[in-house]
DNA sequence: TTGAAAGCGCTAACAG
DNA sequence: CTGTTAGCGCTTTCAA
């Protein structure tokens, strides 16, 4: 790359000053027609490209959002490894259940980006350590920043909370850190809701809970509701205990001999806190010619895309992906223009009920 | 926010220079450990997170790359409504498709941005004007960017390229626009082993290409493979008049008329440029009672995921899209660090035989 | 091992 | 309408 342009050289080209180069491009009606016209052609001559660095600096913001997640699928060896890239390699991939959650509202925030003019600069956590880096470096380039629960210890965030607007993606913890921003969505009424449906239409009494290995505000919320409603209409849940979500066959598999071994027989319906859990435990059922929801009903929670496509489809409870970032963009755009702080925001769920409760397609 | 605090006021706080506190965060090394220690925990007393613009700025590298893209499922109306975000708004949106092919690319830039340490940046282009400056602005923050085809004008392309690395995600047009970086894939290969599969397995005679309205280097090269390795066989093709990719059924319904008027009867097999064409002409020719491939045999290009699950699924030749990504960040990262210019590159595809062709599962 | 000082390229008062 | 000028916050020689 040759050395770039800069207003000096525009400048210089089109016989004004640098202030003027700024203005033309920044502020056009201040500046007289026929010298915005000298000005801009001879920044097209020079191939003249402002920094944004230097804008960001200057001005004090970036017109960036960030968003920091952590991503399930990476694979890390097949990114050092630097191999041969094949389709074959691409095929391997565990992509049964890509778009998940997190992928939909980034999709949201990138959408809503683009509407409201910004620009987003994503980021992801790595197994390996780190994290605590990248994640400011991010911070320090943006204009405000959404952040997924479980990637970010409270510590970092609080620290760039302080510097920027920033908003989790996820319900507030039980015990709510200080003012802080969150966009959520309303885990008691969709499990209430699901619940309502489970009892009252298909007069399930025998409950089980499939809990994540990896705890979350949301997780732990749909938990309590889960037990909190049972037990308002007398019945008892059983609990089981955490399933763990690194490794999809194993735990499922582990899971499904656990409820085979109980005396008592298959619960009515397996109610597991979301997506992912009831799409492996729904394979591995199937693979022991257990039938869903013959034998045992199983429900989830989120509504990814593949719950859609499962067989049978899954019933679950869909959170509104697309509007939790929309949202989340909205929130940190107000906050960075000065009109208020980021408020916590509760986005309403919806029950979808398909064929995995037992319901005909 | 409370104003943040700089390098000053570290540095003032610590009792050292400001050349200590960035050298105790850039090169701890070169700092006496107590020296260090004193620095990062005046730091993060402060509660300090270094500028990004700043650090842009100085270093004149951002440790960002940047990608630039065209999304079809945008709806600019969601944005600026700014009404309330429902479920149900987030439902009524048609996501059969996604993710999209450009989707996965994006998400192989993503991993490997993240396995060598650099963020990504993405923007988008709009329906209305306004997108030169848009992306312009995002190239005056990145250190290379990616950009799909037919989003910028060839102008502001050499524009950009002069300044940073760029490499276009597709093939090289006809005429090679002066050492313009590409990764794109082998259409050649992709098209001779689809209709080699079609014709020999299939033995079928009468072949319909289903082009796309908006033209680009990938579908004109697959359109000449496709009537190249046909007059090769000695078969001659129809090829259908441009579809309108804009709405979804209109033009499928359309061409499914057009080839319902067509005297001659139903050709063996519909061609069909990329997956997102073949998959809403598959669900109107349902819809009409045609069956396929009893009726009508239909092939794809891309390897999109909703072409797994479609009824049935899609015979296909598939981009490796996440390695297009992944080696659009390696080019990228070569040439911004300055070793040697970004080259283009070609992808081998993968033949998907399913059941669109008349293949069993 | 640390400090002084010169930029990096742009914006935005403030003058004129 | 245009020019002068002072930063924005950090990195990086070059000296000490």
């Amino acid at each position: 790359m040759a050395k770039a342009p800069t207003v000096y050289d525009v400048a210089a080209k089109a016989g004004v000053s640098i202030a003027t180069v700024s203005f033309a491009f920044r502020q056009p009606h201040r500046v007289k027609d026929s010298t915005r016209e000298t000005v801009l052609s001879a920044a097209r001559e020079l191939g003249y490209l402002p920094s944004g660095s230097a804008r960001g600096l200057a001005r004090g913001r970036t017109g960036v959002l960030g968003v920091f997640s952590f991503d399930y699928y990476a694979d890390d060896e097949a990114g050092s490894a630097a191999g041969p890239l094949t389709a074959a390699a691409d095929r391997n991939r565990d992509y049964r259940y890509y778009p998940v959650y997190g992928d939909e509202v980034q999709r949201g925030m990138a959408l809503q980006c683009r509407a409201r003019g910004y620009a987003l600069l994503t980021g992801s956590a790595t197994e390996m350590s780190g994290n605590a880096q990248r994640i400011q470096d991010l911070a320090g380039q943006v204009d405000g920043l959404a952040i997924f629960p479980n990637v970010v210890s409270d510590e970092q965030l609080r620290l760039i909370a302080q510097r920027i607007p920033v908003v989790e993606l996820s319900s507030p913890g039980e015990v709510r850190a200080g003012g802080q921003a969150h966009v959520s969505v309303d885990n008691e009424s969709g499990m209430r809701a699901l619940l309502d449906h489970l009892i009252r239409v298909h007069g399930f009494r025998r409950f089980t809970f499939l809990d994540a290995q990896t705890s979350s505000p949301d997780f732990r919320g749909r938990s309590h509701f889960f037990a909190e409603a049972l037990a308002e209409s007398g019945i008892d849940a059983e609990v089981a205990s955490h399933i763990v979500s690194d490794d999809a066959s194993p735990w499922a598999a582990a899971e499904v001999d656990r409820l085979l071994a109980d005396p008592a027989g298959l619960p009515d319906v397996l109610v597991c806190v979301h997506d992912e859990i009831a799409l492996p435990m729904m394979d591995e059922l199937e693979r022991r010619g257990i039938s869903v929801p013959g034998d045992v009903a199983v429900t989830g929670f989120d509504g990814i895309v593949a719950g859609r496509l499962s067989r049978p489809p899954l019933t679950t409870v869909r959170q509104p992906m697309e509007a939790i970032g929309r949202s989340a963009v909205d929130m940190l755009i107000r906050a960075a223009e000065g009109s208020g702080e980021a408020q916590t925001q509760v986005l309403p769920v919806e029950l979808m009920v398909r064929e995995s409760c037992g319901c005909s397609g």
